[in-house]
DNA sequence: ACATTATATGGAGCAAAGTTCCGTATTTCA
DNA sequence: TGAAATACGGAACTTTGCTCCATATAATGT
């Protein structure tokens, strides 16, 4: 839904050069997180972006503030995604769609569910934006589906979402296994529709 | 059962002080990991066990051969415990108490459910490692427990063991939500007896 | 006991990566 | 256009995994 500057709060009108390598390192971090992990080393983000270190720590005073910043980016758009698919798509269809553009987010972007689950504080603000972000967008959906009489009522949607990371988490690289069994989880759903 | 070198392919023998040094190290890993998480310094651990680095690179080539061994080791005496507790204790008394063991052993090592279902290459073998020491003994507790009559009989052992790994995956210092949930798990055992 | 040899040790030093600092460059605004 | 505010780049510092090798220690045969 909204892209831009969620800071309503904004003190100081932000340069335009700063907020434009603000753009091109986020983008530049999710390039190089993909290609080669979040393990992925400042300097190569930096390049990558045409920028020097020392502005990447001026935007992100830490390494995870910018994984943070990227997964957050991530998972605004994933949200966003289910507002779309409503408007082109059956209930039903939306949904399974959404389940499975979702489910990408997670086995792609390594070191997401990881990083849901670790006990560093630097992500302790990652799973509560994570579910509060998804949450909404997927009820919505399970809700159409529901009132269209496709899917089954008493579906949690918090239970969904963590099913499929935790699926995510315990079989790495194993696309097909988890696409099996997202794919049964979506079944179950029609199960006494 | 079993304590000492578990390595029957014994090609050399190997030099005592080298066995003690290996020793001080694998205790003073643990030490360390317990206090400053699997992440700390390989120095900290080399100078805690009063050993050079270069002493602990020859034990261990790489740090996560070390944070391994340190992990194979408490599998090793949570897996032994079992069979302790099966002496001193009725099967479901003894059964309980192990499950309580266990999961303080998976609580309390940070690091070692997250390593469980790490994607790195280094700990690979950790998991096979890990269910196939611990499931014998939690089975043979089981069909104790189930020949006494005291808890229902279709329960897997794995099924348990996977159950608190994953409980203390997404519950990082809430020993109480954890110690509640395996109490319900042990609870659950015990309907229709 | 001692010499010989195989093995192990310690820790300086190298390389990689996170982070800081500050002189210089760019943007903004009057 | 000029001054003030802001942002930039990248050298340098720090931390940490890991290597190397001159030295020390244990095992073994005499």
């Amino acid at each position: 839904m909204n892209s831009e500057e969620p800071t309503l709060t904004t003190s100081k009108p932000i340069r335009a050069d700063a907020q434009r390598n603000k753009n091109a390192l986020l983008e530049a971090a999710l390039d190089v997180f993909v290609t080669l992990g979040v393990d992925a080393p400042v300097r190569e983000i930096a390049a990558k972006a045409g920028v020097g270190v020392g502005t990447v720590y001026r935007h992100f005073p830490e390494r995870s503030d910018l994984i943070v910043a990227v997964f957050c980016r991530e998972v605004d758009a994933c949200a966003d995604v289910a507002f779309s698919l409503e408007e082109e798509h059956s209930q039903f269809d939306a949904l399974a769609l959404w389940m499975q553009h979702y489910t990408s987010l997670i086995a792609t972007k390594r070191g997401l569910a990881p990083a849901l689950h670790s006990d560093d504080s630097a992500y302790s603000r990652l799973p509560s934006y994570f579910y509060e972000r998804l949450r909404p967008a997927l009820q919505k959906l399970l809700d159409g589906a529901i009132q269209a009489g496709e899917i089954r009522s008493d579906v949690e949607a918090d239970d969904l979402l963590r099913a499929v990371v935790n699926l995510c988490m315990s079989a790495h690289d194993e696309a097909n296994y988890v696409n099996r069994m997202v794919s049964l989880l979506i079944d179950g759903l029609r199960y006494k529709a």
